[in-house]
DNA sequence: TAGATTGTTAATCGATTAACAATC
DNA sequence: TAGATTGTTAATCGATTAACAATC
């Protein structure tokens, strides 16, 4: 397995990081669908990537295709579920069992795929005892002492803005390593940290701004 | 006001765009917080980038600063809020009114910022008639022609995978050309309109696939 | 075989950074 | 004034693309 001269440690560029799971989902809706090959142009025109592109991506991690043949179908998604990580299973705790927390801990995909919640935290008392999924809501002050008794793989902070950073520390504290971080505050966290943010707003605010570059744009004869 | 040789018509790179909310998120707290001035070396420190790289971005759209004294908070927010386009109402259609969808139908921050939710469909006969958040829950059915009554600026798509494309058609052909997506499934659409991806399972994913990363990385000596 | 398509190289393109003159 | 910090340039760095030999 040629690794394009990536050298052990040297961490995969951002870019291909983002289009990974993108092609992971297209190529299991391809399996569903009994699509047999595909090559990099029609994988290409299908998610808006150049072929290019693609073939680049993935012979970072490897040769997957066939000259003349393309990629098969099965054989690459199995490939690229060996590169994400998704043949094994992880641990989540979810802090914030508000109205994100809840529509994230009854996300049906997550169990499906091998994560699993295995416990939800919160402030509020009237939450606090609460059946949600399978999980009994538990408060958060509990959080640090159970890490010490279930280690987690992945922290899921569902909080409001305020108590971003504090859940965060407890997280960090517990033993909690990578950060899956719904709250829209930017988290300070130290190196071996990782965190992955999913900022409603910020996302919208893109859209919008795109928006009205658009609309500005439109009148224009230049 | 300098543009930096920017020309009618062309775009903002994807980068700038991404971090102009980030910037955004962080002035709101510094005035919330009564600070009055900030650099761009403070600011790079407390997000995570170079200060070159702030100053960078803020010159797309003009001299917000001052040598010697840095940027006014207030000030800076203000042009920001005006960069971003907050400064006026969006009228918004959600599609999708399960658990996602009901949180993502309850965010404060969304009206509070003139994002206004303006109406809910879902194809669920038990969902329909609902109230949820001021909005009575209708018929996707009804999409089409309340569109040619109520134009809406955003569409919100917050359906399965396997209604997300075909909710995205209604939604363009009503006349919306501005698709916030987070049904996981890429969406085809025509040239004029926009898509902003939130793909819960892509950001998992990759940080999974970092969490490998660094887990591969870990033993190694060289 | 002829046609198709890969994996990879070299060229291009764009984004980030370092440095500094300008100046508050 | 002296110190600080901007806005911008030029240099660097990295990512994307076009092209093609290899080969199924």
């Amino acid at each position: 397995m040629t690794l394009r001269g990536r050298k052990k440690g040297e961490t995969v560029p951002q870019g291909v990081v983002g289009r990974l799971p993108v092609y992971f989902r297209y190529l299991t809706e391809l399996e569903l669908a009994g699509v047999e090959r595909v090559s990099s142009a029609q994988l290409g025109e299908a998610l808006d990537f150049t072929a290019a592109q693609i073939r680049s991506d993935l012979s970072y991690f490897g040769s997957f295709g066939q000259q003349g043949y393309g990629y098969n179908v099965a054989e690459l998604l199995d490939q690229v579920k060996q590169i994400l990580g998704i043949k094994q299973k992880y641990a989540m705790v979810l802090v914030g069992a508000g109205n994100l927390g809840k529509a994230i801990g009854s996300y049906e995909w997550f169990r499906a795929e091998g994560f699993e919640i295995e416990a939800i935290f919160d402030v509020d008392p009237h939450l606090i005892g609460n059946r949600h999924g399978g999980c009994i809501i538990r408060s958060v002050d509990e959080l640090t002492s159970y890490l010490k008794e279930h280690p987690a793989d992945i922290g899921i902070i569902a909080t409001p803005k305020a108590a971003g950073q504090s859940v965060c520390d407890l997280l960090v504290e517990g033993g909690v390593d990578s950060i899956w971080n719904f709250s829209p505050t930017h988290l300070t966290v130290p190196d071996h940290v990782l965190v992955e943010d999913m900022h409603l707003t910020d996302s919208l605010l893109r859209l919008v701004f795109r928006l009205n570059e658009r609309r500005a744009g439109d009148g224009e004869t230049d």
